[in-house]
Parts: structure tokens; sequence; C-alpha cells
DNA sequence: GCCGTTTTCGGCCCGACTGTTTTCAGTCG
């Protein structure tokens, strides 16, 4: 059973309890547990094994017992026990956006409902309406939230969800009274995945911001709109939220609303330490003396006795600690690459030449670019023999007269990491080029002894120097191999092979709870674009913002050493 | 159910918005 098995058996449980109507922290135990094995980076199964679950954060006695049941028997009692007092199909009922466990406790008892499809039915039939506490309204919004989740197909790739909060920024801006506007939550903290779009304005006027948002093209539904607030649906099922706060209260604001929640927690109880009461409007002093107003975030984190931290880092992992003592990371910046060590051109799958990508490249200030065409195996690119290999030499070594100095192309390759472990050239090929990248694209489901061989026996050759996309997951349609992420980094750390972190908004491979672990383990990153068309060269700062989640500074990032540096590194690997 | 330089008990964020209310409960972030 791995984390993300068992992190989803806690969830199933916190959903149930709280529609059970247990105490509200309980439920909270139990999710915090569960977004802990997630993030913990390491297999929950290797705490097991040496006696330490209580080390890992969030879980206590009664849920270690837990997960000793479920990795010892396979099964947990006290699910089994509380799935016959809850039906469990009623969990799902949760995500049902406006229906929460009061009012799905309700229904199942009053009216012996336990599927969504039932539920449909019956708030079609209007018999909602006569349950206490709800009516017409209530009934009709339960009814959309279901065709609404229907629609959706879960978390949104970062890819999409950021140029479309962007757009929105830019239209708010256009409005008068509007100071300043920003990402919050989720998509400002640059997770791979959000769940829909925070976006905060600083006005002293809300009333035609809020008109101009609810009014947006693409906008199908206002789920709510006040003062402050308001929440809107596009077609395909994607929310997004806007809050509007005074200019000299954006500080706090966005602040509150970039969140993470357990960062604020973390952040609010630091401020109570100082007499400060931390909420979204101001920092109010306990002792009654008035409030401190914050125009910028800055002025938050000074007036707790702390330096601004990056939105990257708030996830409550020891990045307040951090900021306390005064080590927090100079994280890596998107002006701090100067290479491109993965990319393709007409030789392969790519949309341009050598020349036309390279010039596109240095024109966005890379001083080093690797060709990685594919090799011959992954046929339906285009894979390249060894012999056109030669033929590609030559071009390379054209366009790099053509270009002078301005930049280094390299002459390399993604080479296929067949389903047998063997790669696709032979050693002495492989030694011939400036540069070679080692993937997996095929053969993913194998079993995880199987695939975790595959990747380490590439880690293991001498002429390897990039592990590409190491899981090979697609957001949101792929999930990647089920690598052992323990045998891999150990044996990049044996070997010093660097591992990407692909920059394609769709990928983003290696995660940054794993690259975080290889910096740790002192296993150099590389941050690559992958590109195929001259815009795909624009994704390198989401796969810069994963680097920055996983606190990696220039040091750590091969891509972003002198150039010298990074020749001498790739020279001495052979 | 977890946690601890407020440590083994008592906290654990709380305000905005909506709908069904006639002063409040439920949901959400």
């Amino acid at each position: 059973m791995n984390n993300r098995e068992l992190a989803d058996t806690f969830t199933l449980i916190a959903n149930l309890l709280e529609i059970k109507g247990e105490v509200i922290y309980v439920t909270l135990a139990y999710r915090k547990a569960a977004e802990n094995l997630l993030s913990l980076g390491r297999a929950a199964s290797e705490y097991w094994k040496e006696g330490k679950l209580r080390e890992i954060p969030g879980v206590g006695k009664a849920i270690a017992e837990k997960i000793d049941e479920l990795l010892s028997t396979g099964r947990l009692g006290f699910l089994e026990n509380l799935k016959t007092e809850i039906p469990p199909s009623l969990a799902e009922w949760l995500q049902v956006p406006g229906l929460g466990p009061k009012k799905i406790a309700l229904i199942w008892k009053e009216l012996g409902i336990t599927t969504l499809a039932e539920l449909g039915e019956v708030a079609s039939a209007g018999k909602l309406r006569s349950l206490p506490g709800m009516g017409e309204k209530s009934e009709a919004q339960i009814l959309l939230g279901i065709e609404s989740l229907a629609r959706r197909s879960g978390r949104i790739p970062i890819g999409r969800a950021y140029p479309l909060a962007q757009h929105i920024i830019s239209e708010l801006k256009k409005i008068p009274g509007v100071v300043a506007a920003s990402t919050a939550g989720s998509l400002r903290r640059m997770r791979s995945t959000v769940g829909d779009l925070d976006i905060l304005v600083a006005s002293a006027d809300s009333t035609p911001v809020m008109a101009a948002f609810t009014t947006l093209p693409g906008v199908i539904r206002v789920l709510g709109k006040g003062e402050t607030k308001a929440s809107i649906e596009f077609a395909d099922g994607l929310r997004a939220q806007l809050w509007v706060h005074p200019p000299e209260r954006f500080g706090t604001a966005l602040q509150y609303a970039t969140g993470s929640k357990d960062h604020n927690v973390q952040l609010r109880q630091l401020a109570l330490e100082k007499g400060l009461s931390l909420s979204e409007h101001a920092l109010t002093r306990t002792d009654g003396s008035g409030e401190i107003l914050c125009a910028t975030e800055e002025a938050v984190y000074q007036a707790i006795g702390l330096p601004w931290i990056a939105p990257e880092l708030r996830e409550d992992r020891g990045e307040v600690q951090a900021a306390k003592m005064g080590n927090l990371p100079r994280l890596i910046e998107v002006a701090d690459i100067h290479a491109d060590l993965q990319t393709h051109s007409t030789w392969s799958d790519g949309k341009l030449t050598i020349l036309e990508l390279a010039r596109a490249a240095a024109r966005r200030g890379m001083r080093v670019i690797a060709f990685t065409d594919h090799s011959v195996s992954l046929g339906v690119t285009g894979g390249l023999s060894m012999e056109r290999h030669v033929e590609q030499q030559r071009e390379i070594e054209a366009a790099q007269r053509e270009l002078g100095d301005t930049i280094r192309i390299l002459h390399a390759s993604e080479v296929e990491i067949r389903a047998d472990g063997s790669l696709d050239y032979p050693d002495d090929f492989l030694a011939s080029l400036d540069l070679v990248l080692a993937s997996l694209h095929t053969s993913l489901r194998q079993p995880r002894e199987k695939v975790t061989q595959r990747l380490i026996n590439a880690i293991r050759n001498p002429h390897v120097d990039i592990i590409g996309h190491p899981t090979g997951r697609l957001i949101p349609d792929r999930e990647g191999a089920d690598l052992d992420m323990d045998a891999v980094l150990a044996a990049a750390a044996e070997t010093g092979v660097a591992l990407e972190i692909n920059a394609n908004p769709a990928r983003l491979d290696l995660e940054d709870i794993y690259a975080r672990r290889a910096r740790d383990m002192g296993i150099p990153i590389s941050i690559n674009t992958d590109s195929h068309s001259e815009s795909d060269l624009d994704m390198l700062p989401f796969g810069v913002a994963i680097a920055r989640r996983a606190w990696l500074t220039p040091a750590d990032i091969i891509n972003a050493w002198p150039t010298e540096q990074l020749l001498d590194w790739l020279a001495r690997r052979g």
C-alpha cells in the first residue's frame, strides 16, 4: 500500500466521520495525516519497517495503529465498521458544491437515499424542499452542483490555469480605481494543479470590479457575489473567485488568500506571541490598542518579525522555522537559468530547425542549448539512427558557425530506456555525444521492481548525464510509473547523474517533494523546457516554480551554473 | 485525533456569503 492509497483511506475516513457528525477536530486530524502522507517524499512503509510511523507529522498513536493494520493486513477494521454505519457512497456527495456534511446527513436520514444518482432524482422531483432548513433555492443549487460536478474533471493543470488567471488580472487592472491585482491561493504558490482560480484586487471601490468579474466572457454562472467576494463558473466547470480589499489592507488580504492554510496557522500563532491577531483585514493588537494596516505582504511578515517568505515555500514544510532562524534559501529564479538541456528540432518531432530554435533560445538569454532529438526506437517521433546523427552533427556545426559565441549548441540525445532496461544506442556511440539524457516513454505500467530497475540501469550507465522526466507522468491524463523513488534517489546520489525537472506544465516531473529530497542527497537537478516549438521555451517559469517549491538554489541547478562549470561537469562525466 | 519554549489537558482561524430565517445554520475558503 503506497502513500497515496493510505492518504485516500484516511480522507475517506474523514469524510465519513464528518457526515456522521464527529467532532470537527477529529476529521481534521485524519485530513491532516492524509495530506502529510502525500507530501512525505518517502514511503510510509519505510517508516513502518523502522518502527518510526509516529515520526510522520500528524500521525499519532491512533493513526499509526491504523497504518500498521493497513500495511500488515491490507484491511482496516475501523473503516469497515464505519462503512456499516455511514454508506461510503455518501462521501462523494461532499464534492457537490453547496452540499456539506450536515445537509448530506439530513437528506440521507430523512429520505433514505445513498447515491448521487438518487440525489439527482429526488432534487428533480422537488422532494428536497420539504426538508427542514431547505427550500427551492437549495434544491436548485444542489441540482446545479451535480451538473457542474459532472463537467469538472478534477484539478486543473497550472499550464491552463495560469494564463487564464493572467488574462483575468489584466482585464481587472483596466478598471479605474484598481491599484493592484494578483493571483492567490495554490495558483500563486505554483502548485502543479489547482482546484480553482483565486484572484485578489486592491481597490477602494469593489462595485465595478465585481461587475466586470461576474460578466467576463465565458462565465456561465455566478455562484456568489457580495461586497468583498465573488465566485464564478466557466462553461467547462472551471471556477474562479475574486476578493476585493482596500489598497491599505492589500498585504494582509494577499497573505491570507495565498495560504496555505497550514502556513497561515503557523503565522497566526507567531503573531499571537507578539500580541497581534492576524486576519485578512489587519494585524490587530490583542491589548485593544488598535490595528496595524499592511499594504504589502512584506509589511505583514515584518510585523511578525520575519523576512518575507516566497509563496512557493508556504506549505508548512519548515519555512516558518527557517525564516525565524534566518535560514531561508536564496531560491532559484528564471533569470538564473542560462542553459536548456532538453529540446527537440525538426530532426525528430520538433517544429523548428536547429538554427531557428537555438536563435529563439539565445533571444531568451540562454547561453547553452542541447538538442536532444529522440533516439531510434521511438519511431513515431522520427527517432534518429546513428547515421542520421552524423548528418545532424554537420547541421549543428553550421548553426554554431552562424550564431558565433552567442549560444553554445550541444549535440545530445534523449535516449530511450527500452522496456528491457537497455538503452537505444551502444555505449561507444553515447560517449561521442556532448550530453546524454535518458528517459522512459513506453511500458510505464510495468511492475514497480521492473520499471525501477530500468531507470536504475540508465542511472548507472556512465555516459548518461541526465534522467529526463523521471516518472513519465502526464498531467492530468497519465499517472507516472510506479517507481521506488528511494531506490532511484539512492542510485542517483551514488553516480552523480542529474535528475530533470521537466518544465512542461503537462509534466512537472520530478515533483517538488522528490526534488527537495534529491537536493538534500546532493543530487544535481536540471530544469529543461523539453521544447518542441518556440512557445515551449516560455514554459521555463513552471519548471523554476517547482524547483522553488523544492527549496532549490542556483548552486543546485546545473542549468544555472556558469557555462564553463557546466561544460566541465559534462566533460568529466564522459 | 494530534500536539507541546503556554507540554499530558485544552486548544485547534474565523469571516463572508447564502438561504431560510425573523436571529441563525450551513458552507466555503
